[in-house]
Formats: C-alpha cells, structure tokens, sequence
DNA sequence: TTTCTCACA
DNA sequence: TGTGAGCA
C-alpha cells in the first residue's frame, strides 16, 4: 500500500480528530459545513477522518489564524491538496514512512492524551502498535 | 457519543 | 467565525 493510500484512509471519528487538532467537534462540522473538508461517512452517518483531512484540519486552524476566512480558504485547500506538499519530499524507502506514520501516531497520541483523557483514545489507535 | 438545526453574536 | 441548546 502506497503512502497516498495510507494518508487518505478514512479512520478517525470526530472525537479522535478534536484531541488530535484542538478544534471542537463544532468547528470540524463548521468547516465540513463550508465545504473545506469531506470526511468519508460511516453507515450510522458519523463522520470518519483520514489523515489528510486532519492535515487539512490543521491547516486551516492556521489560516484563519493569520486572518483568512474561509473563503479564502476554501480557494487555497484544491491548490496545495493535490501537489506534493510533503509527500514528494519525504522518504522513499517504505520501511521508513511506514515507521514515521507509525511514530507520528505514537507522538500525536501522548501530546493529546497527556492534556485530559489519558487512556481514552488510545484504545481507538492500538491497532497502529500491536 | 455523535448527528442535525435554529438562533445568536 | 463560531457557539449553545435541544433533539434523535
């Protein structure tokens, strides 16, 4: 599996995708709302994120941190979604994207469970270190 | 816990 | 741009 693959795989609910952004669950549908993301949709209707949707997520918080609205935004996103932001740029070798994703998740998981609900969302992301 | 809508700033 | 309430 390709890491483009990997990085579009929908596996996040919105409360996995809150702790991982510091958004409230509000402004994640605020934002879908406008049209600036489009999770993919579970049969119950919840909401499940892939890693480039979190990407784009905090993207945006630091958008409309500098003062853009979300009209601009929403211009910006199709320009810098597609090209080859990081992807292009990071390591080839599979080995060693597979254990940075895996790292990533590892450090993502400790900076959101150390700031409340420990143990909560770990249960959610073990599959990634078994 | 998550979904949605309405009203409000 | 974002929130709170109330519902299913």
């Amino acid at each position: 599996m390709s890491d483009i693959n990997r990085r579009s795989m929908p596996l996040f609910s919105i409360g996995i995708v809150k702790s991982l952004t510091a958004l409230t669950a509000r402004q994640i549908r605020y934002y879908e709302d406008n049209g600036l993301i489009f999770p993919a949709r579970t049969e119950g209707n919840q909401r499940l994120f892939s890693f480039n949707d979190v990407d784009r997520l905090l993207e945006i918080k630091e958008l409309i941190d500098k003062g853009i609205n979300l009209a601009g935004i929403k211009q910006m996103l199709p320009y810098r979604e597609k090209p080859t932001a990081e992807m292009l740029e990071t390591p080839i070798e599979p080995e060693i994207s597979d254990k940075a994703l895996r790292q990533m998740l590892r450090q993502e998981l400790m900076d959101t469970g150390r700031l409340g609900k420990a143990s909560l969302r770990q249960g959610e992301l073990s599959r990634f270190f078994h």
